[in-house]
DNA sequence: TTGAAAGCGCTAACAT
DNA sequence: ATGTTAGCGCTTTCAA
């Protein structure tokens, strides 16, 4: 049964009436006498027509589509923003386009262009990892398409951006190392050209001072995958037997870390405390379970919904722009008790 | 600069000659002479040129878009299978909108509707565990647009059709246990409306009968999340002493009910072994470390989105369908290895 | 070799 | 209260 979706020509012309008294009868125009509208309404009920979102996008050059280009949509982290941008869009009438990058430059640029090409009214990004060029982003304000940047944000452009707390994040994970007793602490550590890497690190280093500990190159290691963590075990365990605690720039790189520790026979939380930055629902499934950061995923995807809202619909004005910031939440379980001998009895 | 896009109008006018031209001309039709496509290619790659996609769609009736309709990204199943998609969407000049139902049947009604409005080209759908009604998806059909179901897939209608082998993976997974030594196996399951739960405990089952082990209703608890295990936590415990193997619907039962066990004294796998059914990185995680059968999502992904196109491009019969069906495979970790007492020395 | 005109489905001046 | 017409951006007959 492929036969064409009904228009509003061929009610028209079942009807004997104009394609246009047709469309005014579907959108209650007052113009139009209640008999007319009715039978129109019945008709289209019955044979269950539906407008062309094309060609009304067409029309009004607004397709009521968004894009959501993020690097992977298997982080839990990302999976949740998308969530809590969805809910704020279908509730005012959008859908959304998503696509993943994978952390490729050229298929961001890709990506982008495609969503130009589509006409969306605006777009939501995450940078990905490998992105220093940043022409496929003027790209997207030179058409008139208001862009918003959350988490991995762009320096280099003047938009609205809403991210998590990083330097804010860090510093509260590593405060409460301290107020374990914890009194020489390892990072792990992200790329520093990433901003996620650097502001953690200055978090760590600012709790560190402002408790008067030493800030000592040599405890940082450069880890941020479950797998950078196993090829570096040897540095861990060498460094193992001075340190009393360990702040780890994401979750998996936490939970990692235990584990090669707990092979190689330390406790934790009683020798080691450890705490993670929250990128997933991992803590809890973690031995013992995982005290971390939790980042406020939802409320940033809702966040950066409603400011993209705000430069659609010009209810505000085109060059003002507005940076939101999420401060992240300590998630206290069990890893960083130091002190304590943790185990499931 | 929210000048409007430049449009083959505003090039034939700036280059003194008719739109049709300009239009054959970047289509490198044979009838235009040289000079002419030379001198409007370079003036539309100068102006940066790009074709609205809207007008085109609604000129050719062909979006180049299909529809992913999943319940949840933040599984990871589902994350997976979107990558085998959209890897294969691209590279056949396709792209892909991306909608959650949240496992809410009138969400599916809704996003399905939007995607037949904006005229995709095909839709791959993964049932949310709440529709039991179907006039949607024949909605679907009747408007011709090709729809392939994954995972969860509509008993009901005539489609293609690509699956994990459940009944032959937790078949596998059972064996395995028996292998290990287990003879009494109890079993964390899925609801029985859903296809998954139903083939994962057959293949449960036939994994008993094939070993002349006996089959009881007792042993099965119905808990296909954390906190359903956590809920029945009781249950487990009561019938804790007399079992020496779990076989459990998905991962992240099958490591909560080992959280369960511990904190009750349980040692697993010396104890009682355990064993999952993937979806998702958190095996390696888990204390001990999980064994599982893993989902091939990527596959998955890739399969339908290749059947898609078939129908799509009509390289294949309107009315002939086909059911592709990968077999997990069994992931060998320590939480099987029955009477193995196991520590992170 | 190029141009004029019609049409994809819809709406909104502008008639009547 | 309803119809006619033009146009959103593009392609494609048909004509020149």
């Amino acid at each position: 049964m492929k036969s064409h979706p009904i228009t509003i020509k061929d009610i028209a012309r079942v009807l004997g009436i104009s394609p246009s008294t047709v469309s005014r009868a579907l959108k209650d125009h007052p113009d139009i006498s209640p008999k007319t509208k009715n039978l129109v309404k019945t008709f289209a009920e019955k044979v269950n027509y539906r407008p062309n979102a094309l060609a009304l996008s067409l029309r009004s050059s607004k397709t009521n589509t968004i894009g959501i280009v993020i690097p992977e949509i298997v982080h839990h982290f990302f999976s949740t923003v998308i969530s809590g941008i969805e809910d704020v869009a279908y509730g005012r009438g959008y859908n959304a386009i998503i696509c993943q990058t994978n952390e490729n430059y050229q298929r961001e640029v890709i990506d982008l262009q495609a969503l130009i090409d589509n006409r969306v009214d605006g777009i939501l990004v995450s940078m990905s990892k490998n992105t220093h060029e940043f022409t496929h982003f003027n790209n997207v304000k030179e058409n008139g398409i208001p862009i918003v940047f959350f988490d991995r944000i762009c320096e280099a452009l003047s938009t609205d951006r809403v991210i998590a707390d990083d330097f804010e994040g860090a510093r509260i994970a590593t405060r409460h190392l301290i107020n374990q007793g914890c009194k020489k602490i390892m990072h792990l550590a992200a790329p520093q050209h990433l901003l996620i890497g650097k502001n953690r690190k200055e978090g760590y280093y600012s709790a560190l001072k402002e408790s008067k500990l030493e800030c000592e190159e040599r405890l940082i290691l450069k880890c941020d995958t479950r797998e950078a963590v196993f090829a570096k075990a040897d540095d861990v365990i060498r460094l193992a037997s001075e340190i009393d605690g360990i702040f780890a720039v994401n979750d998996s790189t936490a939970i990692a870390v235990m584990q090669v520790l707990q092979r190689n026979g330390y406790k934790i939380p009683k020798d080691i405390a450890v705490v993670g930055f929250g990128d997933g629902p991992n803590a809890n499934i973690a031995y013992p379970p995982l005290t971390t950061v939790e980042q406020k995923g939802y409320d940033i995807g809702q966040a950066a919904m409603r400011l993209l809202i705000g430069h659609i619909e010009e209810t505000v004005e085109d060059d003002e722009f507005e940076t939101k910031i999420f401060t992240p939440e300590l998630v206290e379980r069990t890893s960083s008790q130091y002190g304590i001998d943790f185990t499931y009895k």
